[in-house]
DNA sequence: ATACAACTTTGTCTAGGACAAAAATGAATA
DNA sequence: TATTCATTTTTGTCCTAGACAAAGTTGTAT
């Protein structure tokens, strides 16, 4: 595999793959006739493990001064642990055939309504993916599979008539660069059952289309979520640049891992967790004056 | 606008951007006081036209040679679809509600039946968000708004039951880089129309991961679309290498702008028009043998 | 404990060079 | 005239190595 090939499964950039091997030494793959780099299967999956401890917060010179045992003890201490007990759920994320995957999530959520659905499957899945994947228990074909279906079946959810016309209507979009759509996707979800109109923009916005995108449409609010790819930083200073540019009359939600620990801004409302939106829903759209 | 910002919006290498501008002198950005380049808006606007040539196999030698003025005029030459003289469809991108546009679009369906929409609605739709956005006349927000609807639309049909179970199965997916979704949506749906049952992966996959999964899912077939974003070298190395590693039985299909021109490989379909794809299913899947 | 200054780490940019692959050109042949 | 084959030109992707701001860490003084 050559490196622009590998920048693009992994995330990291040409020049810092580079810029690695210059400084610690790794990765440091074979190269061919021209000189050019080579990556080994081996070297791959390595680099997504360092990729995931990046996201965690890790800087490279404390990752690349460990052994690669290493490495991967700490990425099995800091993914979430593992400890859905749900025994159905990880069968079926570990070999469920696509038709078997579809059938027993609309089972589910059939059973348990869409907003339990929502808190006590489809977000322990989300944990099983992703802690299977960084593990290397499961594979990336293996986690879009599942991935895939779940969101097949959470935007019928969404695309679905409702009831009446006058609800609220609130926008849902990721930033360029954000392409972590899930767990958003399971927000927009818990707001629909909570009584808003959610529209769901499907693809990565620039952050500078957004005020008049939101003006046009006449919204009442507008969220976003930041995965943990997202820089904090960059997350903090594009929800500022926003709010500034945003009518003051359209809330703001922001969701993810790198908002978790954000000081809060002003009028900026943080959303950690998927079970208080109903609450959330109704003290700032539904019922804004008793807030 | 920085290098790689410009890079992303363009789809233009950030090495070829630079030895353009040692080899052409442009384009000839400012620099800030680091020395970096520094994209205004009308430079970035130009370069859009440059990669719509470069895209219709303009090479840029002859393109350089121009006056903005000629390459504008060359392009509105080129582009096809200014010509759509539909004018219900152009106001409906223009100034449609997401609404209006989802009602517009079911009426489309309903009213001409899967095969036609596509072919006489859907695909000019795309064209003319494609034109619209190039000239500058609609804004990334308009176009997906716009396309998300259409999105919408068609995984509906994707995943609507059939009605027998004996169909072959055809993954339709994009390799890790490849963003452009919408034209391999399209084929989904004529393939699906035509008598296979599409199984639709919304995310992109590591090259590596596709034959164990199309294994694994016992699969006819594998569909993969490659847009001008993906360097045509790339694409072919890619399918080359995909080939080799797919068990033979498996057919493998390739469209897009990128593999038009492709010098054709062996045991390699390449979909160049959605008309003709009813034949090609009927041809490669449903009698292969009279192939 | 908190703030601020100094230091270290890091990734993205810079420049210019090399070279294979693709495209264009030209010459020779059918 | 059309077709083949060899040569030349064009082109983009990779290479190395250096610079520096922004982010993160450490140490010191309040």
């Amino acid at each position: 595999m050559n490196i622009q090939q590998l920048s693009n499964e992994t995330g990291i950039g040409v020049d810092a793959l580079r810029i690695w091997e210059r400084r610690y030494g790794f990765p440091a793959p074979e190269r061919d006739t021209r000189g050019f780099r080579i990556y080994s299967a081996e070297q791959v999956d390595e680099l997504r493990l360092v990729k995931t401890l990046l996201d965690h917060g890790r800087r490279p010179g404390k990752i690349f001064a460990l052994s690669a045992a290493e490495r991967r003890d700490l990425v099995a201490q800091l993914v979430t642990s593992d400890s859905t007990s749900d025994q159905g759920l990880r069968k079926l994320v570990e070999e469920g055939s696509p038709s078997r995957i579809s059938a027993e999530l609309t089972a589910r959520r059939n059973e348990l309504g869409l907003e339990a659905f929502v808190v006590d499957v489809a977000l322990p899945l989300l944990q099983l993916l992703d802690h299977g994947w960084t593990m290397g228990r499961i594979n990336v074909a293996r986690e879009h599979l599942v991935s895939d279906r779940l969101e097949e079946l959470l935007k019928r959810e969404l695309s679905a008539e409702e009831d009446n016309g006058e609800r609220p209507q609130v926008l849902f979009l990721t930033l360029s660069g954000e392409r972590h759509k899930l767990g958003l996707l399971l927000a927009a979800t818990l707001f629909k059952q909570a009584g808003v109109a959610p529209l769901w923009l499907n693809e990565e916005l620039p952050l500078s289309e957004i005020p008049a995108l939101a003006d046009e449409l006449q919204v009442a609010g507008v969220a976003l979520s930041f995965s943990s790819h997202y820089s904090p930083r960059q997350a903090r200073e594009d929800l500022g640049l926003l709010r500034r540019s945003l009518s003051p009359r359209i809330r703001l939600i922001a969701g993810g891992q790198s908002v978790h620990q954000l000081p809060s801004l002003k009028d900026l409302i943080i959303s950690t967790d998927l079970q208080q939106i109903p609450q959330l829903v109704k003290r700032h759209f539904l019922h804004p004056l008793k807030g």
